[in-house]
RNA sequence: GCCGGGGUGGCGUAAUGGUAGCCGCGCUCGACUCAAAAUCGAGUCUCGCAAGAGGUGGAAGUUCAAGUCUUCUCCCCGGCACCA
């Protein structure tokens, strides 16, 4: 009697029977190899289990479940990440205790991680909001507070006007609250922040020593933005002050033609009675306060500032006197919260420049290698004085362009020519119009603003060049008068006539696209090259001139970072409470370590205070304490942590979720932690903040001595996101949600794991396709049967029909496919290419379809199927008469003899195009693969009377006839 | 705007620089059925009767050979420090 395929029987059974025997539950010894692989833990969110989670989870449940199969001990732990926002905002609005909305919320999410069938060892979950686990991240914050990593600063926050509550970012939308839709403004507020910026060195330099994916590596090196640049003090005419500014092109400092304050600068407040001005720059300085930094430097937005009347600064490097502005476009964050305005050389003082009508002085020779002939070491260079010259015909708004002969054959360029010992530029224009031309009545009507120049070989005369170029545009006054372009012109160049928007199409060298784009749109040049304009400096390379001139000021070299330090206070209820004391008399006073943890008060108002404190102020119970130190009267710190505060730390208390001595013994750190986590899986999206914040924290406590290695994660790497069926974000809000309970109930949870495994590239976005889960159920059903059908043979080979001839084909070609497909899989896994490991097994199964197989080759696919859909393997390993799990199984491994073909199938191209085929010997030679293909007949009449100019053989791969 | 990623049939996608479209969905036709579903078989990039030609967002380039490498350009997605 046949049985149909049930998924809601087997996965409850097996569900049930591994929680039984306990066969995911990493082993305590701390002996053998080990295997700790991560994935982020969920906010447990009131809208349930996302797909999204069972696509990353499954991901790691794959790659640990294999690891098992090859003998490590393996940890791969679960907890609720359960601090923030949307619980605090719920529980707001419906006056409902957070903690208790928590409950509920992490209980759904435990039941729908237990029905995905995961390999997790719930024994150690964890909670971040549990005091015994919250105990620990405030005594972490302690040691900072206590190494000074922990101080007090005023910064701004968005305040909802009406709402009278602080704003996260994300509820700030188009400027307004979001939930009330009232105005926000910044409010300043003295707030707990953290130095991460201290370790900004060591988060950078120490990628080096990680395996992360090098899209990760370098989006946090991105996000610390180490950047080598100079400090320069401008002095501010007539008044005992300076401007220090931070900049990356000290070579730039004789263009300097004003500077720029932040509007937040300290400078400004203390200039104002020398500002003239001043109604119009508080005005200013107001409107900004209402803008996010975004919005500030978004280069879309037109530059917006004002001057400070009164002011003038000195530029340091030739002592000219320069106008002195503020500007939202400069962040007081960052640097020293003023700039030097370089407009020749930088886009945004350009734009600026412009709309203000400040002056623009280049100071910078841009220098074009050409690619064609790069300047070769060791030659001489001689420089030359050029003209380039775009010559317009009004008539029809075509352009001159030289197509040039010769040893210049295939280069096409505008009119130019070099400018002679005594001539003058505009000269040399009318002279190379003339000669190449032929053209006398011309008129110039812009010159390029900019000099340029071009580093090239001038292989005929064996020297390097750098052509120093003006570049012009001239019109044609009368093209009638055009007379005959000399015999001698003519064997050099043809002269050709060109539409405008062809002409970038025709045009070769580098440098004259660089002139001609200049001289129809002109924009500042920012690359780096040579100094003119500057003095002593003049003909110095950026680089070198960077450090001279800095000298020459008296500034410095500094290495500076974009990295801020990290606001740590949050006004909200639901969060850790920071273990801070303010005492009249003693200051700030750290709550003693054995009274911690500190607990949230029980209350039955979340709403926030109307002052920007937290709820925690209003409750007076709670805030009012002894100081610990002189044990009068003393308040609670009343901010809470931000929810990045528990993330940063959880996988180490995996190692030892229950001690309550320390975060974790150090014995179970060493062993399970030694060279830091083995793998951690995780979005992009939390790259920058919580990656950077948790490798701050590893390394605070490895400073401590706490933890045995510098880096909390050996290796990680990102999943993509799951994304709607019309491409879009699922969101309540969009209605476009899918409930895996109903996928897992009407397919089963081996199907939807193995349809989220082939849905795309695990690394990249894809969209869900309900339609498309049917391919992956129907192969299940496939593999049902076939293991129905070798359960139910009475052969233990599991062959029902066919003569030996039959099975001795089968087992050649069936046994390679097998052997190729457990490799394949094998590989993918380790490279998390699952959608192809599915996909050739897919394959696989699609031939045991058409032939018996031995029971022991279809076991051998489902132990490469089991990390994948692990019930349905189960169930059928069961079948097969097997006694254990087969999660505990050995993986498999191939036999590299079956995989290995003498004969194999090659193309020949005639051409690089297609024409035929050939089978050959795995390692014949080339001569007998010529002779073999020369031969063929469907290759006749391609290559019949033809001459063979070339034969391509690559071994193994193909063939291509060049005629 | 800055930083990162991506663009290939009707759809999700595959392809160490070497026969573009494997695998899956959908669709078409056929078998089974009174019928439908399920299942099985055949087909399915475009144009063309065919031979053949064209084709991986667009333009140019390197190469015997480009989806893949280089340059430019257009479009889409993620992050931007108080969402997690």
């Amino acid at each position: 009697m046949k049985n149909e395929y049930n998924h809601l029987k087997i996965e409850k059974k097996w569900q049930n029977e591994w929680e039984k025997k306990k066969i995911y539950q990493a082993k305590n010894g701390f002996k053998g190899k080990k295997f700790y692989g991560l994935i982020e833990f969920p906010y447990p969110s009131g809208s349930g289990l996302h797909v999204g989670h069972i696509r990353s989870n499954t991901a790691m449940d794959v790659i640990t479940r294999k690891r098992r199969m090859e003998g490590y001990n393996v940890l791969y732990p679960i907890g609720w990440d359960a601090f923030g926002l949307p619980t605090e905002n719920y529980a707001i609005k419906t006056g409902l205790n957070p903690e208790k909305v928590t409950k509920i919320n992490t209980g759904v999410f435990r039941r729908q991680l237990k029905a995905g069938g995961f390999g997790f060892d719930w024994s150690r979950e964890i909670d971040t909001t549990d005091p015994k686990y919250f105990k620990w991240t405030q005594w972490i914050f302690l040691q900072m507070y206590k190494k000074g990593l922990a101080y007090k600063k005023k910064t701004e926050i968005n305040w909802c006007t009406s709402c009278k509550i602080g704003l996260a970012n994300e509820e700030v939308v188009a400027g307004v609250c979001e939930r009330c839709g009232g105005k926000v403004v910044k409010k300043e507020k003295e707030q707990w922040m953290l130095a991460i910026t201290k370790y900004a060195d060591r988060l950078d330099k120490d990628l080096d020593k990680v395996n992360y994916l090098e899209k990760i590596k370098i989006q946090q090196r991105n996000w610390i933005g180490k950047s080598e640049g100079s400090e320069i003090e401008f002095s501010v005419k007539n008044l005992n002050e300076k401007i220090k500014v931070f900049t990356t092109r000290a070579d730039t400092l004789f263009g300097a033609t004003y500077v720029v304050l932040a509007p937040e600068h300290e400078l400004v407040e203390k200039l104002k009675s020398q500002i003239t001005n001043w109604n119009e720059v508080e005005n200013y300085i107001k409107e900004v306060k209402n803008k996010t930094d975004i919005d500030r430097t978004a280069e879309d937005k037109e530059k917006t500032g004002v001057e400070l009347k009164g002011i003038k600064a000195i530029n340091p490097a030739n002592d000219e006197e320069i106008s002195v502005w503020i500007a939202d476009y400069v962040l007081a964050s960052y640097g020293t919260g003023a700039v030097m305005a370089v407009p020749a050389h930088d886009e945004r003082d350009y734009e600026f420049a412009k709309k203000y009508k400040l002056p623009i002085n280049q100071v910078i020779i841009d220098v074009t290698h050409d690619k064609k002939n790069p300047p070769k070491d060791g030659l001489e260079e001689i420089k030359r004085n050029t003209v380039i010259i775009f010559l317009k015909n009004r008539e029809n708004n075509q352009y001159a362009l030289l197509n040039w002969h010769g040893s210049l054959e295939g280069i096409t360029t505008g009119i130019m020519g070099g400018v002679e010992e005594g001539e003058t530029f505009e000269e040399a224009v009318f002279k190379e119009i003339k000669e190449e031309a032929s053209i006398s009545d011309i008129k110039i009507i812009k010159k390029l603003k900019w000099i340029t120049s071009a580093k090239y070989c001038a292989s005929h005369k064996n020297q390097n060049r750098l052509a120093i170029a003006c570049g012009y545009l001239a019109e044609v006054n009368n093209i009638n008068n055009q007379g005959l372009i000399s015999e001698e012109e003519k064997n050099k160049h043809t002269l050709v006539w060109v539409n405008e928007k062809d002409v970038l199409n025709n045009l070769t060298p580098d440098h004259q696209i660089l002139i001609w784009n200049q001289l129809l749109n002109e924009s500042a040049l920012v690359n780096d090259g040579i100094l003119m304009n500057s003095n002593q400096f003049n003909n110095m390379t950026s680089e070198q001139a960077r450090k001279k001139i800095t000298e020459f000021v008296g500034g410095k070299i500094v290495t500076k970072y974009k990295l801020r330090d990290w606001v740590f206070s949050r006004q909200r209820y639901w969060g850790e409470p920071i273990p801070i004391i303010h005492c009249e008399k003693c200051g700030y006073v750290p709550v003693p370590e054995k009274d911690l943890p500190v607990l949230l008060p029980k209350v039955k108002s979340y709403q926030p205070t109307d002052n920007g404190e937290s709820p925690l102020a209003n409750i007076l119970k709670w805030v009012n304490t002894t100081c610990p130190k002189c044990k009068g009267k003393a308040k609670r710190e009343t901010d809470t942590m931000p929810n990045w505060a528990g993330s940063s730390w959880y996988f180490l208390r995996y190692v030892d979720p229950k001690n309550n001595k320390e975060f974790a013994s150090k014995k179970a750190l060493k062993y399970w932690i030694g060279k830091g986590v083995d793998w951690y899986n995780g979005g992009m999206e939390h790259t920058t903040l919580h990656l950077l914040y948790s490798r701050f924290w590893h390394k605070f406590l490895y400073d401590l001595k706490l933890v045995p290695m510098s880096e909390p994660y050996m290796k990680r790497t990102s999943h993509g996101m799951i994304l709607a069926e019309e491409g879009e974000k699922m969101s309540k809000s969009r209605g476009n949600v899918i409930n895996p309970d109903e996928i897992i109930k009407l397919y089963g949870a081996d199907t939807l794991r193995l349809y989220e495994m082939f849905i795309g590239p695990f690394d990249q976005a894809v969209s869900w396709s309900t339609e498309s889960i049917i391919g992956p159920r129907r192969f299940l059903e496939k593999v049902w049967k076939i293991g129905e059908k070798i359960g139910s043979s009475r052969s233990n080979l599991g062959i029902t029909r066919g003569s030996t001839s039959s099975r001795q084909s089968y087992s050649a070609t069936f046994q390679t496919l097998l052997h190729k497909t457990i490799k394949k899989v094998s590989e993918d896994i380790e490279n998390m290419n699952f959608n192809t490991a599915v996909s050739s097994m897919m394959i696989l199964v699609n031939e045991m379809e058409k032939q018996d197989v031995a029971k022991k080759d279809f076991e051998m696919f489902l132990q490469i199927l089991s990390p994948f859909s692990p019930h349905i393997a189960e169930e059928l390993w069961y079948l097969l008469g097997n006694k254990k799990s087969i999660h505990t199984s050995s993986w498999p491994k191939w036999d590299k003899s079956k995989i290995k073909e003498d004969k194999i199938k090659i193309a020949v191209q005639v051409n690089g195009k297609v024409r035929s085929e050939v089978i050959i010997d795995k390692d014949s030679d080339e001569n007998l693969v010529k002779n073999l293909v020369l031969n063929l007949v469907s290759l006749k009449p391609w290559i019949e009377n033809k001459q063979i100019k070339k034969f391509i053989y690559v071994p193994g791969r193909i063939v291509n006839i060049v005629v």
